[in-house]
DNA sequence: TGCTTGACGATCA
DNA sequence: GTGATCGCCAAGC
């Protein structure tokens, strides 16, 4: 798998979390053969601007923690776009996160 | 060419 | 429960 072809993925696979549910950095790489490289999802996601349809604001990280929310131009953005679909945030950190929690390697099933 | 950094995560002390 | 360390791999300098 290229690193271009990885890029797709994970544009795809972000764009497939459900409306009002979020996934974190580690299941995609997970689910993109590519465990432990969760950095590498975050630096794809730094690069999702420039794709259209990728709803970033649905990828946090393991703790449900908005850590990217300094990419959305405007700090607030993030959880704003979180909150309009039913998301609770608090303190940069999404509540029920478990509940919330769509995994790829679950849901998707290969 | 080589070192540092990074939207992360798991492990160990 | 907290803090330090390592693995991951690409980009920037």
């Amino acid at each position: 798998m290229s690193k271009e072809q990885f890029f797709q993925d994970v544009y795809e696979v972000v764009r497939l979390i459900p409306k009002g549910r979020v996934t974190s950095y580690g299941a995609i790489a997970a689910y993109l053969g590519r465990k432990g490289s969760a950095r590498m999802v975050g630096w794809a996601m730094n690069h999702s601007h420039a794709e259209e349809g990728v709803p970033a604001h649905r990828v946090v990280n393991r703790q449900g923690l908005l850590t990217g929310k300094h990419h959305f131009g405007d700090p607030y953005r993030m959880q704003e776009l979180l909150e309009s679909e039913n998301i609770g945030v608090e303190n940069d950190q999404v509540l029920h996160f478990e509940k919330y929690f769509w995994d790829p390697s679950e849901e998707l099933k290969l």
